[in-house]
Parts: structure tokens; sequence; C-alpha cells
DNA sequence: TCTGGGGTCCTAGGACCC
DNA sequence: TCTGGGGTCCTAGGACCC
């Protein structure tokens, strides 16, 4: 018996128990995103098939949205309903027999299993989860997390695609970097400005010039990349949150300087709820701030010492906003709290 | 087309210490 | 007078993912 890792995601996760709740909206262009009004400032969560046919893709505008499918279902997202459904997906994963789970957001998470055939392991997961919930997954077989994640995207929807050592260059070679996960536009065009467009010239290329480039980790972690190789073992060791923050997109602009100072302290209260529940204090406040039209800055401070005192998290986002000294509209705030970490440091 | 809200991790470089 | 080499801690800033 071999070990491998399968990649499980759930099909249009959010469009999908939507459509359990109110089975008329089968076979209709579903979207799910904001508070439902495809007016407002707000972006598309999950996109249902047949609304993918419009061009319809998540983390569209829902203002664009509408424009490309005028008849789409509007619907807003509903947190709670959403975290059970992943609650039994992922309880439903772990109780099936062998397998180690280490989940990677509401939808998707990776199990490791060790069998002969793990083609019929991940039929037997995909009938599983159908059982629990009436949702349906896709899944992903490779022998290590990263050609497991990729290998999804081939078998949607509903289905299992292999992706191992043994095909993985004749599946991968010929793609565009960003085809690979965690590659994005800007890594893509720093690796093009090296002259490595492909996978299979990322793959091939020289460790030398990829540290030069990118960094004594970022390199070589991108040239095994291309070779698909990533870690090969499924860790379910609890996840540890290393820190909470809210943030807000604003209808209208902020440019009050009390409106602003109010807009802070009800996320920094928001974040000492979060880190109250958790009983682990702040130790750096991080703020987000989106001027209008669209300059998006951070900055980080380190606490004296830590706290949960909203007053100061708020006091000290307020002096790095300051810090930046740009007085145009604002469109978005975030308040992070960074957590003290637990004795030991974090497992992973 | 006009860009949410939740996260994580990495690199460069300055300040400071021995 | 002019300045090595190693280390840690911190902030600025960038990038990615779901």
């Amino acid at each position: 018996m071999a070990r491998w890792v399968l990649h499980v995601d759930m099909d249009q996760f959010l469009a999908a128990v939507e459509i359990l709740r109110r089975p008329e909206l089968a076979g209709l262009p579903v979207v799910v995103g904001g508070r439902g009004d495809p007016t407002e400032r707000a972006v598309v969560s999950t996109a249902s098939y047949e609304a993918r046919e419009f061009g319809v893709r998540s983390g569209m505008p829902l203002k664009t949205a509408v424009r490309r499918c005028p008849d789409a279902v509007f619907l807003p997202v509903d947190f709670p309903v959403y975290e059970a459904a992943s609650a039994t997906v992922m309880e439903t994963l772990r109780t099936y027999p062998g397998t180690v789970v280490e989940v990677l957001g509401w939808d998707e998470a990776f199990v490791g299993v060790a069998v002969d055939d793990p083609v019929e392991a991940a039929h037997g997961l995909q009938a599983a989860v159908l059982e629990a919930t009436r949702l349906h997954c896709s899944v992903g077989v490779g022998d290590t997390l990263v050609r497991a994640k990729i290998a999804t995207d081939f078998g949607k929807p509903r289905g299992v695609y292999v992706l191992t050592k043994d095909n993985w260059m004749e599946v991968m070679g010929d793609r565009p970097t960003t085809a690979l996960w965690g590659v994005g536009k800007r890594i893509a065009q720093r690796l093009d400005d090296v002259d490595i467009r492909t996978v299979r010239e990322l793959a091939h290329s020289s460790e030398e010039a990829l540290i030069a480039a990118f960094g004594p980790n970022t390199g070589p972690y991108l040239r095994n990349l291309g070779r698909g190789l990533s870690r090969a073992t499924v860790d379910d060791t609890p996840w540890v949150a290393r820190a909470h923050g809210h943030e807000t997109t604003y209808q209208q602009n902020l440019t009050a300087t009390d409106e602003i100072s109010a807009a802070v302290r009800a996320l920094s209260d928001q974040v000492v709820a979060d880190l109250r529940s958790e009983g682990r204090a702040c130790m750096r406040v991080h703020l987000k701030v989106r001027f209008a039209p669209f300059f998006t800055f951070t900055r980080v401070r380190k606490l004296a010492e830590p706290t949960f005192d909203p007053a100061v998290i708020a006091q000290t986002a307020l002096e790095l906003l300051a810090k930046l000294d740009d007085d145009r509209p604002i469109r978005l705030l975030g308040v992070r709290g960074e957590m003290v970490p637990p004795e030991g440091g974090y497992e992973r």
C-alpha cells in the first residue's frame, strides 16, 4: 500500500448549499455575494456553473456580474449556513476509515490515505460526502500536496483526476507558470523577466538564478513547484490562528476624521471580541487602508506590551494611519490583531 | 470590469548589540 | 581613525490563497 494525497474540493460550494434549501434554483444562474444586492460595492463569492457560462467569476464585482448575467439570481452570503455544511463535510472526511484530514478552507481539504487504489478511495469519499450532505465534490489524487491540489481542477465537476510524477510534465509542462498553486500574476511576471514562462522552463531552471531573483527560500520553492514537488504527507495538527482581523468596504467613502476614528474603533472592538474568545492578547496591530480610487497600504506596529484593550489597538491603528499622511477618501479600512504565539510557538 | 473579507508567509534593509 | 562579521529584532512592502 502506498501513501496518497487526495484533495477534496466542493463543487460551487456556496451556490450548491443555497440550491439545497431552494431546489427551484437548480439549473439557474445563481450568484452568491455581499448582501445579494448587485448595485452595492461587493464581489462574487461563488457563481453556479450556469452563471459561469455567462462569464461570471468569483472575485468579480457584483456590478460586473449583473451586467454579464442580468437574469442571475443574486443571493446574500449566509456564513452560519456554510459553516454548518462545511463542518459536516469535514466530519465526514475524518470519520471515513483510514483518513488523515488537513482542512484548507471552508470547502476544501487534503485527505491522506494509505491504499492500493487511490481512485477507488476518491470515489468512496465522494459518495460519503454526497450521502451526508447531498453536495457534490471533485477529488484530485497526487503523490504530493501540490499535485493533488492542481489535479482537482482537471476533475471538476464531480470528477477524479490523478496527477503524479509520472504524468506531471506531460500534463503541466507546457502550461504557463500561473497554472501552479502559489504563482500569481506578479511572480509570473518576475519569472518572465528571467525568461521562464512555462512550468517546464521553471522545472529545468537553475537554482542559483532563482535564488538570485527570489531569495534563498522562495527561489528553491518555486523551482520545486515547477516539478510538482512539495510536502507529501497530510498533517492533521489542529490549526492555530496567527491573527484575527476585520475589514469593511464603505458604500460611501470616508473623509471626515471623526467618521474615520469611529470606524477604526468599531473594527478594533470586533478584533478584541475575537481575541477574547481565544484568550490570546494582541501583540502587533496591522492597519490596512484602501484609498480611492485604488491604492492599498498596510502598516504594522508592535505594541509595547500585549493587550486586550480596544482603545489601545484603535489608537495604534490611528497613529499608523496618520503616518501614512494621505488625505484621499478611504474606501476600505481593516484592523488586524496579531496574537501572542502559544508557548512553544506554532507547530505548522 | 472596477475590484470583499478572511487569512498566511517572505524579503530587504535599518537599528542595535557583541 | 575608520570600521569586521555575526547575530537579533523591527518595519516596510509585496505576494499569494480561498
